[in-house]
DNA sequence: GGACTGATGTTATCGTCGTTAACATCGTAT
DNA sequence: ATACGATGTTAACGACGATAACATCAGTCC
């Protein structure tokens, strides 16, 4: 009898459920899914995904996790290719992060939604801190090289350039960069940010 | 007979909930409500709300468009009582963006929400055109009065200025700005950044 | 002034959703 | 072998967005 029934228990739903929510955000290029059509897709019904997950949002957090694991790869690919200087690649990985924003969109807004409760939260803050580190060791480099003898600190440079590539991450995404001038392209607004704004924070210690 | 009885007709029915919905908002901290509660504070059935609005997404709509004129005024305001020097007023429009993101923190993040059919994000981006043309006024009195002969487009620069604040301002929102240090300001930051930016963009024509 | 009509309210109902309870299946340790 | 814990099922709940069918009332037209 080589009769195939498809097992009582599934093996490994976690995952199974994390993958599946993600291509279903990614296919619908919309991250507001729904326990049951994640359980659909994972062959498997509602009410067994809470013995993986406390709530949805607990698997919207494990979703979000992956998320930032491909955003984090792209930024080190980025980091570890780079040979021509440290301002560029500071620009290089400020590019990466508006390229995810783009094609990868419902990832991207997914990622900065701010809900679940605070153990959730505080797990995800846990990730971006790490995802974070590439643009701070940027920032260590990029003083050690021009500015050896500044008192900048690498954490608060890299968080200004994070702010800038961040925002104009974000309004592109809400389609508020075009506007006014549809002509404005993001890259080149965040080059010139990232430019004007190495050139200066150095040459005033605040 | 002096019986008061409520009439069955409202009469003012849709400002009415415009401002449930609002104050629903401004209470819960939490731009996701629910139409059964709008309904309930306005004293009226759920079902009466659709003949004033197309669906949840157009009332949201209209409370953005509110939302967005408290944040207009405010601009505005600081804008007005202004004296001393277009950079200050550039920074100054920029701290009020900051404080608005802070003490009106659930309509901030309904602000950049992009939701509902095309028509009524046609009408947010209209309203938000109108908003952004302070940011532009200041912008070109700022090119006018120190680089008369520079070639930067206001809209531009204001575009420029605009994704300094809003990367701050969206990023405090969200809870990332002190994922690292948490005594960055985010008021210093956005000054340091707005002043680094304005002094660099206009040596090089980009 | 009485009937028609349209705007605006009601109640009842539907399908979807997140979540939980009660029960079923199965691997594994004793 | 059996008991148990992990992991699946179905059934049900209440909240939600939305719609249909019906009620109320103001204003217009004869």
């Amino acid at each position: 009898m080589n009769k195939i029934t498809t097992p009582y228990h599934h093996g490994d739903l976690r995952n199974t459920a994390i993958i599946a929510a993600a291509e279903l955000i990614d296919q619908t290029g919309n991250y507001e899914i729904s326990i049951a059509n994640v359980a659909k897709r994972a062959g498997v019904s509602s009410a067994a995904l809470y013995r993986h997950f406390e709530d949805k949002e607990a698997l919207l957090t494990a979703v979000r996790e992956l998320a930032l694991i491909g955003l984090m790869k792209r930024l080190e690919v980025v980091a570890a290719q780079h040979q021509q200087g440290t301002q560029l690649l500071i620009e290089e990985l400020g590019i990466c992060y508006l390229q995810f924003a783009k094609d990868k969109r419902s990832f991207f807004g997914l990622l900065w939604e701010d809900r679940g409760n605070m153990e959730q939260r505080r797990l995800e803050a846990q990730a971006k801190r790490t995802g974070f580190e590439v643009l701070i060791k940027a920032a260590e480099s990029y003083l050690y090289t021009h500015k050896p003898e500044s008192d900048v600190s690498p954490v608060r440079l890299a968080t200004q350039l994070w702010s800038i590539a961040h925002g104009i991450a974000t309004l592109e995404h809400n389609r508020m960069l075009d506007i006014f001038d549809e002509t404005i392209s993001a890259e080149q607004l965040l080059r010139d940010g990232t430019q004007a704004f190495l050139k200066n924070t150095l040459d005033s210690s605040s």
